[in-house]
DNA sequence: TCAAAAGTGTTGAGTCTACACCCATGT
DNA sequence: ACATGGGTGTAGACTCAACACTTTTGA
């Protein structure tokens, strides 16, 4: 219908022709991706149940600027591509990982957030699980994944990212929470690239929420899981615990049994469930 | 911090004074907003409660492509401006409204989806209160608000704009339902500029969603209101009739009760009620 | 007086939370 | 044997939909 309406408006295609795209200011458009991911910590013993931690995906720049410090997996829409698209190529050709889904965080565009100028960033969510090998060695780019803390000082709130010996921290002041997303503004963007921090910190404020409708937790995890691996995932985002008997029969309408067990473990062996 | 390091780094500062930022495609950058309001239509009699209806605002194009064809308010992103200052200045321009809050519907970055070039649309939803008054004039441009009627005939869903004696009609295919919103695809374009209709779909489908949390419908009312009237914009909204004693109930977290009451209605006057 | 809408009370069904308890295992 | 996590049962608190009921007004 649409290319009927062009061909028989002869006034339209003439506009078109001679339309010149340059007379606007035209800002250049990339992606960052925020890649979450729960790293297990082996426990003290063979009996106690491990730690985990939620983790957060970051390259290291190559170029300038900023470079040498580290930032989200991300760059330059290109032609042909939608946004969407363009997130799903940069975090497979920074890191080998093809991610299950993407959820918009939100679209950073303060005229100053880039040196090079203006530039516009589409940010996304990702979920990661484990099975997702990374694939280190694709673009000889160093990616790794820090350990997440981001808590309420009373001054501000501190989001310290952590990998070896490697320590960034930002601090960020909490604005307005609009539509269940939490804006932050920087205070101080530690060693974090851009305003990466800050874009971090709205992605936690979303993941903490939606996990709320035992949506998303499920991405953390491989096909077939225990509950209480389950259970581990929701107390890691939301930093809380919960009750194992509560916890499972609220989860109970959305996953089904398998005739699979996971012995081993010291204790009564747990059934894999998967999701329904 | 961030400009100690600048200064600080000349080799990074080199590197900036040689970037040139045309060596990336650039693409074009706008807005689309789509504004809803609840009319109310005026009741049979004296006694009989007026019934509503949702309506989103449009424009009428002035110049190619799709001239003369109705489309959402929106346009072009400035130097100096973030994308979410650009939707309130667009529609302020083009409507003469400024609204309270917008919230982000989502990105539409398909390559061919303006017949002008590369041109991503950044859509946001505003929900508009009968006080802000539509001041018409402001641009010299045609505005008006067209009643929504958004159904699944079975075969696709059929999006219906009616304004007097202007009726625009869209067909739409669903596809997934991702975090909550809920993705169309353009089957029939019907008279809408643009892919117009299926921001537009998507922009119901999260209106529908967020109003569960009776968070935004206060929105789409003056600061005093009596529950009756609420309990219609949520009607409106989520298309199904709800029994007025538990949803005054359910809502009554949320308000609070003002002294004032509305009298002349014909029956018992209603308080007034704000929001808390 | 009466129709219509405003507003309250009640009841029974269902849901959630806390906690007590039993089960199956590796060492 | 026993510590540990897997898993179930249940009482009391809480929530919610349905519906009967009273109140207040304009005509």
């Amino acid at each position: 219908m649409r290319e009927k309406y062009i061909l028989d408006n002869l006034e339209e295609k003439d506009y078109l022709d001679k339309y010149n795209i340059d007379k606007y200011d035209r800002p250049s458009v990339t992606t960052d991706i925020v890649a979450f991911k729960i790293r297990s910590q082996i426990g003290d013993t063979y009996r106690h149940n491990s730690k985990s931690n939620l983790s957060v995906l970051l390259i290291k720049r190559g170029e300038h600027p900023f470079k040498d410090m580290w930032a989200l997996p991300g760059g330059f829409l290109r032609k042909g591509e939608t946004i969407e698209e363009c997130a799903y190529r940069e975090i497979k050709e920074e890191s080998g990982i093809l991610p299950v889904s993407l959820m918009p965080v939100g679209v950073f565009s303060e005229p100053n957030r880039d040196p090079r100028g203006r530039i516009i960033s589409n940010a996304y969510l990702s979920i990661i699980s484990d099975e997702s090998v990374l694939d280190a060695g694709t673009d000889a780019v160093d990616a790794r994944w820090f350990d997440v803390s981001f808590v309420d000082t009373g001054d501000c709130y501190k989001l310290t990212l952590a990998c070896d010996d490697i320590v960034l921290t930002t601090c960020l002041k909490k604005l307005k929470t609009v539509f269940k997303k939490t804006d932050f503004q920087l205070l101080d963007e530690g060693n974090l690239a851009f305003d990466h921090g800050r874009i971090i910190a709205t992605a936690i404020s979303i993941l903490k929420d939606s996990s709320k409708d035992y949506d998303l937790i499920f991405d953390f995890l491989p096909e077939k899981f225990t509950l209480t691996a389950l259970q581990d995932v929701m107390e890691t985002i939301i930093n809380v615990s919960l009750t194992p008997a509560n916890f499972r029969r609220k989860i109970a309408e959305f996953v089904e049994e398998t005739e699979e067990m996971v012995t081993g473990a010291g204790h009564r062996p747990a059934k894999l469930y998967k999701r329904k």
